[in-house]
RNA sequence: GUGGGUGUAGCUCAGCUGGCAGAGCACUGGGUUGUGAUCCCAGGUGUCGCGGGUUCAAGUCCCGUCACUCACCCCA
């Protein structure tokens, strides 16, 4: 009999960690949506086009690690490998930039990157994200960034910080760039790091070797060469920042993978996991919808990786969410126990108390401590001395306090023993 | 694509210069035929990743191979 394993990079996610993995993407999607905005469902393909003009094509992400496929129809198709293009596909396809602005949109998925896997980086992996389209309000990419901190911070996390720049637009980049390219050119590098600097100077910047910071550490920063308008969205960001509380450093080197960002361009970054250590990032996008064919309208946003985020909240020790099973959990001795019982879970879920009971006809100890591992705060044991009584023991698991309460209250007991 | 590390029970791992395949956790039953989480007793786990070689004898040494993993690169 031959057996399988997940393909390559790709990991599953199984209780108890299922349901830490469930509360990062709902606890970021929550903060979306106490910020008005829409939850938006995705395809998890798209024509291979979208993703190389939207993305870029000259990035690593194009040009070696997209899942790239004919279909049946002779068409190319990708998996998609990043949120955005996606989102400005649906709006521009449906006209929702044609109405109030902006448009304020919030998704969650998986996406697609053919990588060699390491530690936080898989070839399936989960990602939560914001799009505010059709505004340059300076205060926009600050909500955006504020929002991502605070699911953060509610997740319980505090070994991140916050990384900020600008990046400039299409009108100071260029020359920027130019003026970068002719100081790296001076430099002794090596071939690799020479054609690094020709596809994207600014990579060379962010060069993890000690040698090679130490050669661009008097190059020019694109900080220092914003032009006017662009120095004052960025001036702006921060002051909006300050006033939401948001704490952040500013990081002038900072490379973003993606083409399309223009402006303001930030990461979360935890300490905590090795070599793949953002947990989010972002920024804005000025052009990104005029060139893939509509309206010139700008917008800013950010992707979450609920994966690293799950790894940063194992290694801070946090743990979001619920990781029990049921509230309470049923222990029936004898038949006519059991069916009194499996007919009361109808009841208790009805009454939105999340109840399990003990299945397959285990003893009063297995029973028990099927109890103990389910999580449940209580646990109902009936008897048949109970239902000639008619009542059932409820027993507290933490203090083993166990008081009889009637069968016919039981809904009601139940929930006020739970607060509810 | 390039380097390093690791493959032994469901999980985490030990196994020395080759000499009977191990522990803890988890699971099941019992101590208590109406009480879990603590304690005690009992129980079963295995193509030692795979293929070849050396040897009286290989989990251990050699060669190959595959997988996983970390890092470069890249990024969430």
């Amino acid at each position: 009999m031959t057996t399988f394993s997940a393909p390559k990079g790709v990991p599953d996610y199984f209780p108890p960690v299922s349901a830490t993995f469930a509360a990062v993407r709902d606890i970021l999607l929550d903060a979306a949506r106490l910020a008005g905005y829409g939850y938006i469902e995705l395809p998890v393909f798209e024509d291979t086009a979208l993703f190389a003009r939207g993305v870029g094509e000259s990035t690593d992400v194009v040009t070696k690690e997209m899942y790239t496929f004919t279909d049946r129809g002779g068409r190319s198709i990708t998996l998609r490998p990043e949120g955005t293009a996606g989102v400005m596909r649906a709006v521009i396809e449906h006209g929702l930039d044609k109405g109030q602005l902006p448009v304020k949109l919030a998704y969650a998925g998986q996406f697609f990157r053919a990588e060699q896997p390491q530690a936080g980086r898989y070839r399936q992996f989960h990602q939560v994200g914001v799009e505010a389209i059709g505004v340059d309000d300076p205060a926009l990419d600050a909500e955006v960034i504020a929002i991502a901190d605070e699911a953060f911070r509610r997740m319980g996390l505090t070994g991140y910080r916050l990384e900020l720049t600008s990046l400039g637009d299409a009108s100071d980049r260029p020359a920027y760039r130019e003026l970068l390219q002719a100081f790296l050119a001076k430099l002794p590098l090596d071939e690799e790091t020479r054609r690094r600097a020709t596809i994207n100077p600014l990579r060379v910047l962010d060069d993890k070797r000690p040698e090679v910071r130490a050669l661009v550490e008097d190059a020019p920063l694109m900080r220092d060469h914003l032009s006017d308008a662009s120095r004052a969205h960025y001036e702006q960001v921060k002051d909006y920042l300050n006033d939401l509380g948001v704490k952040f450093v500013e990081n002038p080197r900072m490379v973003r993978g993606l083409d399309y960002y223009t402006k303001t361009c930030f990461e979360f970054v935890h300490d905590g996991l090795g070599a793949q250590s953002a947990i989010g990032g972002g920024g804005r996008y000025d052009g990104l919808m005029e060139q893939l064919g509509g309206q010139p309208l700008s917008g800013v946003g950010f992707g979450l990786g609920v994966d690293r985020s799950l790894l940063a909240c194992q290694v801070e020790g946090v743990q979001p969410g619920d990781v029990a099973r049921c509230d309470v959990y049923g222990v029936a001795l004898g038949e006519a126990a059991k069916s009194r019982l499996v007919a009361l879970s109808a009841a208790l879920r009805g009454a939105g108390v999340r109840f399990d009971l003990a299945y397959g006809g285990k003893g009063l100890k297995g029973a028990m401590k099927g109890a103990d591992r389910s999580g449940a705060k209580f646990a109902l044991v009936l008897g048949e001395r109970d239902i000639e009584a008619g009542v059932v023991q409820l027993k507290e698991l933490a203090s083993g306090d166990q008081r009889e309460v009637p069968l016919v209250d039981v809904v009601i007991a139940v929930r006020e023993a739970l607060g509810r």
